[in-house]
DNA sequence: CGAGAGTTTGATAGTACTCAAATTCAGTGG
DNA sequence: CCACTGAATTTGAGTACTATCAAACTCTCG
């Protein structure tokens, strides 16, 4: 199973107290499980709830004017969503599972209760939340900067990062091309004319939805891939009380 | 003068005690001088400090592997400045003046010692962090999803929003056109052309480098601005201790 | 077997880029 | 005070990348 709750996401980062543990334990009391498509929050609704990911692959992406759709984040298992709406009175995003789900609901007043009572998780949450924003940076600077080429090799591999891959190093995106259009900026014609580019190339193969990374040095280069989970560092962190 | 300290940006979130200022007053004792151009923090080079922006425009960017630059965001008065960096140990942007600038540097471990001490302002800082992140959510959703005029008039409008215009409404960018190109994802030239059309189109007017807004209410439909500031509620927030 | 979602391919159009050069502007030194 | 310099802006011509439109194809599921 890829089910990850949320104590184990910190405890990747610094060490938690039995306390501790029991605390964050506490947001993930409820589970409810989402249906493929089905919404967590939806763009300019009332805001008063996050969620952790248990199970699946989510979403978040908004609606522009012209019904064209940004998708600013994919969610994995352990992922927190909907710290974005911390500060708004409503959702800036709409989060929809791309999977069957499992999510932990819980109001973002316990959040609150939670750091004040653990100000060490509170900066724990803090670190992980950068990030997932030094990720939307790495985006940014795909999109703006990147052909679509490279957009779609990157993405390709931190899907890859991020999904259990089968033992034979092939992995099952999860996505549809037209939702890699969605998060890259493309459109999805151009998504899979970029995805046989990359086949004949040979940095990937394809059988029937499942994607190899035959050369992955060579689609590392041709996405600009960094790793960045490799460089987390949180010793700085004042150590359990 | 549009110097701004830290603790009045917070306070714009949150009631402060006397007692929570004066934590956050201390973040900001030294205050050091940026010449334009000059850097406070480069790519792939050790992380220890933070920054509070006093006065002046500065941006952060990454440099891509074929030497074309991504501007992340611009920072302005009262901004924070490297928190993208808690999470890691060497830096993933660089953080550049734009104009002249005044920061205050500090210790990360200073932060994390004021969010032990005192939750809310954790909290608030969060908070306020989340406001920057949508910023961000919804240039991506410009680069990503929109024409090359409408990031151009979005980007106007959100730096006049945060520049005192001059009495007649017009303002001075303070930003070259080639950083506006490399903050939108186009070319300086480009971006030269979307202003003349702006112009042309008679949404903005510009007299040597100040550009007025015209009209505002097409220049925001052009663009598909949304001016977030407007929701932001931290109502749920526990009251000071 | 039929239906619908998703993928694939071809032809064409359009937006934004590249390259090159002229122009304006602010600052500097003679 | 003016020529000079380099940065920034502006304009033109040609190109390339990506989008659009349309249709065929494949796969899964009921």
């Amino acid at each position: 199973m890829s089910d990850h709750c949320f104590a184990d996401r910190i405890a990747t980062l610094i060490p938690l107290t039995a306390e501790e543990q029991a605390a964050i334990a506490r947001l993930e009391e409820r589970e409810r499980p989402i249906r493929r498509n089905a919404m967590v929050m939806r763009e300019n609704e009332r805001l008063t709830e996050m969620f952790v990911l248990k199970r699946g692959l989510m979403m978040s992406y908004m609606i522009l004017d012209d019904g064209s759709r940004q998708i600013l984040r994919f969610h994995f298992p352990g992922d927190l969503m909907g710290l974005a709406g911390l500060a708004f009175a409503k959702s800036q995003e709409t989060i929809m599972a791309v999977t069957e789900s499992v999510v932990c609901p819980f109001e973002r007043s316990h959040m609150a209760e939670l750091v004040a009572r653990h100000p060490r998780i509170g900066m724990a949450l803090m670190a992980l939340d950068q990030i997932s924003r030094v990720n939307l940076n790495d985006r940014l600077a795909a999109v703006g900067r990147t052909s679509a080429k490279a957009r779609v090799a990157a993405l390709l591999l931190e899907l890859r990062a991020r999904t259990a891959p089968a033992k034979d190093g092939s992995f099952t995106p999860g996505v549809t091309q037209e939702e890699i259009g969605d998060a890259t900026g493309l459109t999805a014609v151009h998504v899979n004319r970029m995805l046989r580019q990359l086949e004949d190339e040979k940095l990937i193969a394809r059988d029937n939805g499942r994607i190899s990374v035959v050369n992955e040095q060579r689609l590392m280069r041709a996405g600009q891939y960094i790793d960045r989970t490799a460089r987390v560092d949180l010793s700085w962190m004042p150590p359990a009380a």
